[in-house]
DNA sequence: TCTGGGGTCCTAGGACCC
DNA sequence: TCTGGGGTCCTAGGACCC
């Protein structure tokens, strides 16, 4: 018999609202929603908001008058806070744990084996306590031994006032009355397309599903189906995974804040997005081998619809956002039409390999080394000065991007005096 | 459901090869 | 009349996650 894992999600109650909340203290206890960027619809809401009965996902638009008449707080999507404190939250998280495994930006999976405590539910109270107290952000945690019951029992933690926020399965004694209570689409791993399929199959809650035929699941939903099932039945399949895989591909997108219809235009917005993609790529280290450009109308409109996308592969693997450029241009060129209103254009990087494995070939360009090391400079001073602190003119004038995003509501006054933020510090 | 953006994994089927 | 058998690589599409 193998031991079982013990194994906890520590999940941020309505993260982005939280987040807000944390510099706005006046903001406790009243109705809060975060907006997705260009202030398109809804994001995250705060329990009064979610009880106003505002959805995930409603247009902002459409949902602009109620917000108005119920007083609720509206902010524009900051991922700069948003990024920094779930930054704070982690470092928390780690001091309790040598092994945290950052899922999302709001959540993350402890590995608690070999943590001893006299008591694992009450050490489960005192993480929630303190990241509390040391960032200001609630949380809701979970534990089992497989992540997809941590998963579960953070979820219900939720739900259930009386849990205070904290689920330990293994004190759970009829484990079954607590899967029979969860929903099969709110399992982990259980989307809209699987849970309506069940359905069909009268599979309604993670206790119908864990019962089920496992060579039917197979067959039905895949290998990843079967996991699940085997993970609902406390039998661990999905691993913690210690350091962050690196990336396979890289999507650079946004919706722009007004409509475009001139070449020049998109062509800065894809230049924009290169660089940004093409930065991230060379922080992890790697070089890509193709690149694919997209561009299209908004799909929601009733005026001409357009959408193309096409995709190069390169001579060589490349990582610097001058060398990438040329041919991000050239796909544009291809796949450009005069004579619409483009909403979003978007560029991906594929076909990853490792920089340092990418040697120089005697077939480059005589100027690539110098490309390179211009590269590596710019990438210097934009993270001592910020974003853009220097940047290619291909991707225009700063001042002058119609195509940037639209955040009329946004909470500046934190980010921008963030020197002034109190310090958080452990105490012993 | 549809007025965000950024990812992953799995499978089927076609192209091509011997 | 059922046309051999087997392998690899690649792509598209479908599912999921936050």
């Amino acid at each position: 018999m193998i031991k079982a894992k013990k194994i906890a999600i520590v999940d941020c109650n309505n993260f982005y609202a939280s987040c807000e909340r944390v510099f706005a203290p006046n903001l406790v206890g009243k109705p809060i929603v975060v907006l997705s960027n260009n202030d398109g619809v809804i994001i995250a809401r705060s329990e009064e908001a979610k009880t106003l009965g505002i959805k995930m996902g409603d247009p902002y638009f459409k949902v602009e008058k109620l917000l108005k008449s119920n007083k609720v707080n509206v902010f524009s999507s900051n991922y700069t806070l948003y990024g920094d404190l779930s930054a704070r939250v982690m470092q928390t998280l780690e001091t309790f744990s040598p092994e945290v495994e950052i899922y999302s930006i709001d959540e993350a999976f402890l590995n608690l084996d070999g943590i001893e405590v006299d008591n694992q539910t009450q050490y489960l109270h005192i993480i929630k306590e303190t990241v509390r107290k040391w960032t200001g952000v609630p949380v809701s945690i979970g534990m089992a031994p497989t992540k997809t019951l941590a998963k579960l029992a953070n979820r219900y933690a939720k739900k259930h006032k009386e849990s205070d926020g904290v689920l330990n399965i293994f004190e759970i004694e009829n484990r079954d009355s607590l899967l029979q209570d969860t929903p099969i689409e709110d399992v982990w791993g259980i989307g809209r397309q699987y849970s309506a399929m069940l359905h069909n199959h009268s599979i309604y809650t993670a206790l119908d599903f864990a019962r089920a035929d496992r060579s039917w699941v197979r067959k039905k939903m895949t290998i990843t189906g079967l996991r699940t099932n085997l993970e609902l039945n406390g039998i661990s399949c999905i691993d913690l995974e210690n350091s962050p895989p690196k990336k396979k591909s890289i999507v650079s997108s946004r919706s722009f804040g007004e409509y475009l219809t001139e070449f020049n235009e998109l062509k800065e917005a894809v230049s924009y997005f290169v660089a940004r993609a093409t930065e991230k790529l060379r922080k992890q280290g790697s070089s890509c081998n193709s690149i694919a450009v997209f561009i299209r109308t908004n799909p929601f409109k009733n005026s001409p619809q357009y959408y193309n996308s096409a995709d190069t592969k390169l001579p060589y693997p490349m990582n610097s956002t001058n060398e990438i450029l040329p041919y991000a241009h050239r796909i544009l060129e291809k796949i450009y039409k005069s004579g619409y209103y483009y909403q979003k254009v978007g560029i991906l990087l594929m076909d990853f390999v490792q920089t340092k494995n990418a040697s120089l070939s005697l077939f480059d360009p005589p100027n690539r080394l110098n490309q390179i090391i211009a590269t590596e400079l710019m990438d210097k001073i934009n993270k001592k000065y910020g974003r853009e602190a220097i940047y290619y003119a291909a991707a225009g004038m700063k001042e002058n991007r119609r195509w940037q995003m639209k955040r009329e509501l946004l909470s500046s006054h934190f980010t921008t005096n963030w020197k002034q933020l109190p310090e958080v510090k452990a105490k012993e």
